[in-house]
DNA sequence: GACAACATGTTATATTTTGTTATAATTTGT
DNA sequence: ACAAATTATAACAAAATATAACATGTTGTC
């Protein structure tokens, strides 16, 4: 067997049972602890699991800590807040979509998602598929404000009351990222 | 099993009953008195429990109810939440204005302050100096949808785009009863 | 074939966990 | 208040597990 294929298998293992023992999976195997103690390292590392005494757990989902803004160090208000989630299971939090988007390049490819609350029900949506009102006549957190909707139709009727351009997720990352190059 | 498995469950465990003794998860788990002290320890430490002799309890005692709106039960979003003040420092939370002024009555002459958050900018104000916008078109959280504002030009620009009526207090509290007499 | 890069196993040496024993502190019954 | 019973803590030894270093084997490339 493939050490490649090994390494899924133990993530599949682990995905069924709560968790797996370094025990079992040399029997299982039939290789040594050591090279399980190896492979599970190697899927610590790359953030698919979390190594603990006798054997690995799943990585716990990513906690909502009460973090500051990593980009104005703010405390970011779970109606507004933006997370960007990194390879290795880390992730960053940021106080709004303005801070969110003009950040992005800081990671770059580290990033395996970016989600994002719905303004007005609250709920987390992914980034790509959110619609945001960019400079609207209201400022919510930093300036210019960016504020981000699940739903285009919600983001036309906020615009019909406090103005601003409604774009999409590309449109939104371009502008943000060009207001930086102002500063 | 492993200890970070064991630590677990003992949490879910005390999470389940209402306490949990040491002899108990000894047998439980077939392992020492000694080492359930020793993870019951290492618990505290983290904060998920309090030890106490002979056993540990949780640390926040099991009041389920407190943090629910005490209309519908439901789990208040900070950014919508009323807040009602009652003598003696007691205080009761309802998860949006519509539970909040339809609850008024039932706690009448014991009111002493009314706090509501403003929906968009996520502050304090109270209740009386606000503006609400009565059944917009988009349901935030109780139906019908009562949406408070600090300035009455914010509710006006989301009227704007959302439709629904421009309230204050007074005739919020109007509205919110009567529509309870309907029921 | 020579060589480098990698995977695996073995051994030796930390480190952590666990159980046992002895002793201290607390609770309980009288 | 006192003694007995229970529980907590400390110290040590044994077991389990982790890590590091080295040896062996495999694979692919030139």
């Amino acid at each position: 067997m493939l050490p490649t294929n090994r390494r899924q298998q133990i993530r599949d293992y682990l995905n069924e049972h709560g968790a797996v023992q370094i025990s079992e999976l040399s029997e299982k195997f039939t290789v040594s602890e050591m090279t399980i103690h190896r492979d599970l390292a190697q899927l610590e590392a790359e953030g698919h699991l979390r190594k603990v005494r006798g054997g690995a757990v799943p990585v716990t989902p990513p906690l909502a800590s009460a973090e500051a803004c990593f980009m104005c160090q703010s405390t970011p208000r779970s109606q507004t807040q933006m997370t960007l989630h990194l390879t290795g299971g880390a992730a960053q939090r940021a106080c709004c979509p303005h801070c969110g988007l003009s950040g992005l390049h800081i990671f770059g490819e580290q990033i395996t998602a970016v989600f994002v609350t719905d303004f007005l029900r609250g709920n987390t949506i992914s980034a790509q598929a959110a619609s945001y009102v960019i400079n609207p006549d209201i400022t919510i957190c930093c300036k210019p404000s960016i504020i981000a909707f699940q739903k285009r139709e919600d983001a036309v009727r906020f615009q019909r009351g406090f103005n601003g351009d409604v774009l999409n997720f590309t449109e939104a990352v371009q502008y943000s990222q060009q207001v930086m190059h102002l500063h």
